[in-house]
DNA sequence: AATATTAATGTTATATTATAACATATTTGT
DNA sequence: ACAAATATGTTATAATATAACATTAATATT
């Protein structure tokens, strides 16, 4: 299967499984949702808010700023898509509704996001909290580096 | 000692820590640098990129945008500071040159900041990267959620 | 089916965060 | 004293994000 393939697939297998959830929970996986869920998945790596949304104005040419971040914001709220913080970028989750917080690797040099999520490290997260009498809502953890690839 | 009191000894505190650095990696702590350093130490919990112009402006009536993200970049660089990566907001480091990664709790509440710095913590990052076949650069921990004060 | 309510989208404007590019001044090394 | 490097000044603009209000569409209620 060439890359393009696989990625396809990637892309096709994630929008089934967003619409399927969306139905569940009875989430409205509108026209607009599901072209911006495509248009990230559309993307091997991660993407910018304004990227997407001169994408989006291909095929919506009256997409304005709100359009993608109110969208955004949905699919974020909903476990579709995770923010990059330390990247003010987004991407498509590869397990909603699996984990609360999604855990990243953030390759300097090919732009490619590793999901990282582990059980060691919610362990960290939960002991670090409870260690400071913290009660935690929202994790940050992004590692950026080098990945394999990119360094041979 | 008053809150009051106890803010300004650390600030002083800091500063103090932050010149012996300067002066032992040759770097230079210039006025301008040393004075936003200050305005970074007077407030308890973080501060934001444009509210510390407005304040460094009282001082320095020219200073302008570059003014401050410049000095910012070199506290940074120099690990006089750190950035909250999910806020956009800076924090004076309470252990510049003691960690090479610093990780946070946010209150979400009160905007006051911990560093929760660990060895647990260094070690699961170096184990995720590892896992991973990753060469980890920096790394953004934060957990935002309810400090112990404010569950009261 | 008509109406009210809520949710989603459209639209204008602007706020917030950050950097590029070039000019000048200051410090440091030779 | 001069050259080179570093720091700061200045103008302009890029990049990221939201507030506020208008309109449309979906859903629930009568």
């Amino acid at each position: 299967m060439s890359k393009r393939q696989k990625n396809l697939s990637v892309s096709a297998e994630a929008l089934k499984k967003a619409e399927e959830l969306c139905e569940i929970h009875g989430l409205k996986l509108t026209k607009l949702r599901k072209q911006v869920l495509k248009l990230i998945w559309r993307k091997p790596g991660y993407v910018k808010a304004y990227d997407l949304l001169d994408e989006l104005k291909k095929i919506e040419p009256s997409a304005k700023p709100p359009t993608i971040y109110r969208t955004l914001d949905f699919l974020i709220e909903n476990g579709l898509i995770h923010k990059l913080q330390s990247l003010n970028a987004f991407i498509g989750c590869h397990h909603p509704h699996e984990h609360n917080e999604c855990y990243f690797l953030i390759c300097d040099s090919c732009q490619k996001i590793e999901e990282c999520c582990s059980k060691k490290i919610n362990n960290v997260v939960a002991s670090t909290s409870k260690n400071n009498n913290f009660i935690p809502n929202k994790v940050t953890f992004e590692i950026a580096g080098t990945c394999q690839n990119c360094l041979n």
